[in-house]
DNA sequence: CTGATAACGATAACTCATTATCAATAAAAA
DNA sequence: TTTTTATTGATAATGAGTTATCGTTATCAG
């Protein structure tokens, strides 16, 4: 990423508005507002540099394929809502959690994904 | 699954005896030892059958391949050894985090993986 | 014991996300 | 503006997990 192009643009600039993580297709579908006719590989090439750059983190929740977002310092969690399968940021943790494990054990991170009802979806109904 | 065979046997027992959650991979692994020669197939004939007769249920965890385990029917969740890479029930529960959700949305569940050591590899150095 | 057929093993095929290829395009240095 | 070449878009190829195919084997009802 030598150089600044109209696809790139759009791209980061599609994950930073969304302010939730993204699949790469839903990144494909932002960008091609900003970028019609945008192709999948030109996506799937930025994400990749973007991520080495360490601009984007991945995020891997149960059962899907990976979401990208703005890397954040902060620990936090996950939302997945079940009706419009968007996921959004919990920018809450419920602490500690090493008490939990097995007893000879030992705990150095933890991962929460919360499922349920978006506020959006909620309110359509 | 009409007919009881060696190889079916020897899957569910396999899973039985691990005491907690098995790839495909490693249920072909571990049946093979009772029934040498066991083709993958037939693993993932009966993890199927034995998924939708509700004897199994499918652990899905971040960035990983569904493992399975004997259905259980208390809620529980898990902790996978960043050094083995073996995954463990934990029976414990953090317990409600429904307030961890922003505002307006709705929780139904949650998934918690807990990632560390098991102990075997904090015995082994 | 014997026949019908469910289940098996080997392997080809499939699915789907991701990556490589390559000619055309466009960014930016000269 | 011209030249260089990084980047793009279209598409073929890849990779890994899973499923389908099919001839053979083995379960089990009769």
């Amino acid at each position: 990423m030598e150089r600044i192009t109209k696809q790139g643009t759009a791209i980061l600039t599609a994950i930073e508005k969304a302010h939730r993580p993204l699949l790469a297709q839903e990144i494909l579908e932002a960008a091609a507002a900003d970028s019609p006719g945008i192709g999948q590989a030109t996506v799937y090439r930025n994400i990749k540099a973007l991520v080495q750059a360490g601009l984007l983190t991945t995020v891997n929740l149960p059962g899907e394929n990976p979401r990208y977002e703005v890397s954040h310092l902060h620990h936090h969690h996950h939302f997945h809502c079940t009706r419009c399968d968007k996921v959004f940021d919990v920018h809450d943790c419920p602490g500690d959690l090493k008490q939990l494990a097995p007893a000879g054990f030992q705990v150095e991170r933890h991962e929460v994904t919360l499922y349920g009802s978006c506020e959006t979806c909620l309110s359509q109904n």
